[in-house]
DNA sequence: TGCGAAGAGTACCGAACGGTACGGTACAGC
DNA sequence: GCTGTACCGTACCGTTCGGTACTCTTCGCA
């Protein structure tokens, strides 16, 4: 909007390169943990090249976002004649990838950073948040669902509203929770019965089998 | 844990102004907006009160936390005798409210705040941000399934987990999304009704009535 | 009336950071 | 060999902010 919005086109990988380092750093120290001078130090370049490269800090975050969602590959859409049971199994492993991805460090962190900045600015990074990173695995759920539909598993009236609900009972208060530091929230190795409970659920709210 | 930790004690009527100023320095710009000169200038006191009144920035953040916490009223439990019907309405209204609160500009503020800070210092704020605001609602949310569950509206094994799913069907990802400043995210005039459909949800998940 | 505590207002300090400028170097093309 | 380009490393600048010190006023109290 107020600038030329970064678009998807790749950076040279020397720029990925310190894209990558800035994430590291994020990850590791926060939003204080990443400047430009030790970016500059840790990435071996020059603070004169991030700011050509980048313009200045926003766009640097904003690459780093773009960066890091053009990593992120949805899964393959294997919408080929399945039945109810692959229709469950595809369901769990969206749930379980879902959980993946929110508990992620890289993930944690780019969200605290827009999070962090959104007070302000009416948040470009956080709306950039929205769109690159969550648009894309909601498509793949959106799809699911609408082909879970047209065979008859399922049932609903809005889409959007189904898919919301699901990602509710999927994720609960996980991710604030993670997102406020709390150690106890991150368990992955409960995500896989967590991902089951909630297709569960799901089914019993939606589905067309029993009931 | 590494410093005596604020009490619930009172502070004293200016110390709480001062508090609130700074609370609405928060909402107004973010923690960039929040600055111990802004703040006395803000307030009308000296920056050496501030500092003597609650240590350092990191003590003054801690003490604007308990300070709204301790504003936050859990709603009166009435566990009277009730009706599905009441069982059912005390569930809306909790929804409702719990929507109300995390929607609060307040909230949204001191949550980013102590988002923004979590990845370092393992999270002191984050933690009091769980403990003082979290568990208050929560135990409300407990004392209703519990009542609910003693007169057969409900069953359930995990009175948790059972909790987690109710917030789940009500929040989904829209707490997530407010913090992150998505401006569609806020309607608070839809709030009712999704506090209906989430007990709605709820009910077919765990009521006893109509299996 | 004198005294001491509390606090407002201000000036100040040191550190950190965003951003810029400059010198030096490797390399590609001619 | 000459020149332009890209880039590293570093020094530098202006600003901001957390935190401290000092002065002056107010007010309670003996």
């Amino acid at each position: 909007m107020d600038q030329a919005v970064i678009a998807d086109e790749e950076f040279t990988p020397r720029q990925q390169a310190v894209l990558d380092c800035a994430l590291q750093l994020l990850v590791g120290g926060g939003e204080k943990g990443l400047t430009t001078a030790g970016l500059a130090r840790a990435a071996n370049c020059s603070k004169e090249s991030i700011y050509k490269w980048f313009g200045d800090r926003d766009g640097l975050l904003a690459a780093m976002i773009a960066h890091q969602a053009s990593k992120v590959r949805a899964g393959a859409d294997n919408a080929h004649a399945m039945d109810g049971e692959q229709f469950r199994a595809y369901l769990t492993d969206f749930a379980h990838d879902l959980l993946d991805v929110l508990a992620g460090d890289v993930s944690l962190a780019l969200n605290r950073l827009a999070i962090g900045q959104a007070s302000r600015s009416e948040s470009r990074l956080g709306r950039l948040m929205v769109e690159r990173g969550r648009r894309r695995i909601e498509a793949r759920a959106m799809a699911l669902l609408e082909a879970g539909k047209r065979r008859g598993y399922i049932r609903y009236e809005d889409r959007e509203a189904t898919y919301h609900t699901f990602y509710g009972l999927i994720v609960r208060d996980l991710h604030v929770r993670m997102l406020l530091g709390e150690a106890g929230a991150r368990r992955p190795e409960q995500f896989a019965a967590m991902a089951d409970e909630a297709v569960g659920q799901f089914f019993a709210l939606f589905g067309t089998e029993t009931e």
